[in-house]
RNA sequence: GUGGGUAUAGCGCAGUUGGCUAGCGCGCCAGAUUGUGGCUCUGGAGGUCAAGGGUUCGACUCCCUUUAUCCACCCCA
């Protein structure tokens, strides 16, 4: 396949046969977000790099060595996003959204861009579904987006999906958490993997999420976040889980559960799922209390998560969820010859205007060449069209299920029919529409 | 960035110890007594065997390089 060139490397194209699981992935989680008060918001593909390398930070694996940067000809760094809060809270405080009623929650479907090395379930582009809330500070706030998060993979019909939760504290207690982790493997430096050496000075909480075996070894007994946090942010994540528990929805309290991006503060979750392959991760997400205020903003606390939609199908896939089907073709017309093709293209925007998915012959093909075609396309009625259906204003409407036929007029009989046959359509719309149809050729 | 597997038609696959015009299934297009789909039958289109180089009388087959892809590490959604 010596083709002049192909999609660029972990990037992948929606056929049309996919896209409508897309579509429902999408709309569902949208839908949910809207009963829970979220609503859209879209913000561009591209940043300036600075908003990246400030909110997500720039000791990161995703900005030291992952974003996509590139100077455009006006010689301003630009980076395609590759995670979606930054956007959403730098238009948050661009259009001075923390001035308008509190809390402000917004949501999202985007694209985003890494530069890694794809594997099952990671792309370079990826797809994201998010929600992010700003100005709530209470837990009830982490509660619900994290209620939020489970309605939707509910509405979509997965299950054995395990919520891990964990509370990283805020910036006071994380430094003393910091302090006695850097005490705790400084003490035993010499065994930790070359990453983790560097992370010791840099972020000691990253060893905790270290997958070499002598690290994970020496991190067992290490100290535990939840036993330096101040007395505020415990109390805040006991009353999260009090209110989780309240809600009925299940969860294990996971030290570990890190978050590789710096902004995190307080609550951070992930929603797990064994059929991911070699990744976990389905959905991620916590508390962001600094982070608006670090853009330059009013002290505004939020959260919000993220899920990876590509992930989200591949869990859907192997849990042969269901999909709804795409509606077929209401009815093909088969016009033969010149003449019937004209009558063929005014019924069919006739009827298209009434609603229906109406298709008809662009191809130039053999009557029982169309009639395969109609067959194919799983088409739900036929009108075969020729010299005598126009000469006597009368035409067979074919079910291509049970090969009944009914005769219809020209068209009239046609549209009431159609109409008929279709379970959601008022046959009062009707009038209109046949009264200005100019039969006559 | 590191490691392992794979690369033959749109898709899924054969191709024997290197040997003549590279096959099969599905799909696609067209026919099978005048204007009716699904089943069956017949025919057709479609491949510089990922690319480049090497060994050889001869390479889809053996060797090297590159690229892509899959999987894992790392990291994350």
């Amino acid at each position: 396949m010596a083709l002049l060139t192909q999609a660029i490397r972990g990037t992948g194209d929606v056929l049309p046969n996919d896209s409508h699981r897309w579509q429902f992935v999408e709309n569902t989680m949208l839908e949910t977000a809207r009963l829970f008060g979220f609503r859209e918001i879209r913000t561009p593909v591209f940043e300036h790099t600075e908003l990246f390398v400030r909110s997500v930070g720039d000791t990161t694996d995703v900005v030291q060595k992952e974003m996509y940067t590139f100077d455009d000809n006006g010689g301003r760094s630009i980076t395609l996003r590759p995670e979606g809060t930054a956007g959403a809270v730098r238009a948050f405080l661009e259009h001075g959204l923390h001035n308008e009623a509190l809390p402000q929650k917004v949501s999202y479907v985007t694209s985003c861009y890494r530069y890694e090395k794809p594997q099952a379930g990671r792309l370079r582009e990826f797809h994201q579904f998010g929600v992010e809330c700003f100005g709530a500070a209470e837990p009830q706030a982490d509660a619900e987006i994290i209620s939020l998060a489970a309605a939707a993979f509910e509405a979509l019909g997965i299950k054995n999906l395990s919520l891990e939760i964990n509370s990283i504290g805020c910036p006071e207690c994380r430094a003393k958490f910091y302090d006695a982790l850097r005490e705790y493997f400084g003490s035993n430096q010499g065994e930790l993997c070359e990453t983790c050496k560097g992370r010791l000075e840099r972020n000691p909480m990253r060893i905790l999420d270290c997958k070499s075996p002598v690290c994970k070894k020496i991190a067992e007994g290490a100290p535990t976040v939840l036993d330096y946090i101040c007395d505020d942010c415990r109390d805040h994540f006991e009353k999260t889980k009090s209110y989780l528990t309240a809600m009925g929805i299940e969860y294990t309290v996971n030290p570990t559960i890190v978050r590789g991006l710096d902004y995190y503060t307080r609550t951070v979750f992930e929603f797990v799922s064994g059929d991911l392959g070699a990744q976990s991760t389905v959905c991620g997400g916590g508390r962001y209390d600094g982070l608006v205020e670090q853009m330059g903003g009013p002290k505004t606390p939020a959260l919000g998560f993220a899920v990876g939609l590509e992930r989200l199908l591949m869990i859907m896939d192997a849990q042969k969820c269901e999909f709804p089907e795409t509606k077929p073709c209401d009815v093909y017309i088969a016009p033969m010859g010149e003449k019937a093709a004209t009558m063929a293209s005014k019924l069919a925007k006739m009827l298209r205007a009434e609603g229906f998915f109406a298709e008809t012959d662009i191809v130039g093909r053999g009557l029982k060449a169309q009639m395969k075609y109609a067959n194919k396309i799983g088409a739900k009625y036929t009108v075969v069209l020729g010299d005598d259906e126009i000469a006597a204003g009368k035409a067979n409407l074919k079910c291509m299920e049970t090969g009944e036929q009914t005769e219809v007029s020209l068209p009239d009989g046609l549209i009431s029919a159609v109409y008929d046959l279709s379970i959601n359509a008022s046959l009062g719309q009707l009038t209109d529409a046949l009264d200005n149809f100019d039969f006559k050729l």
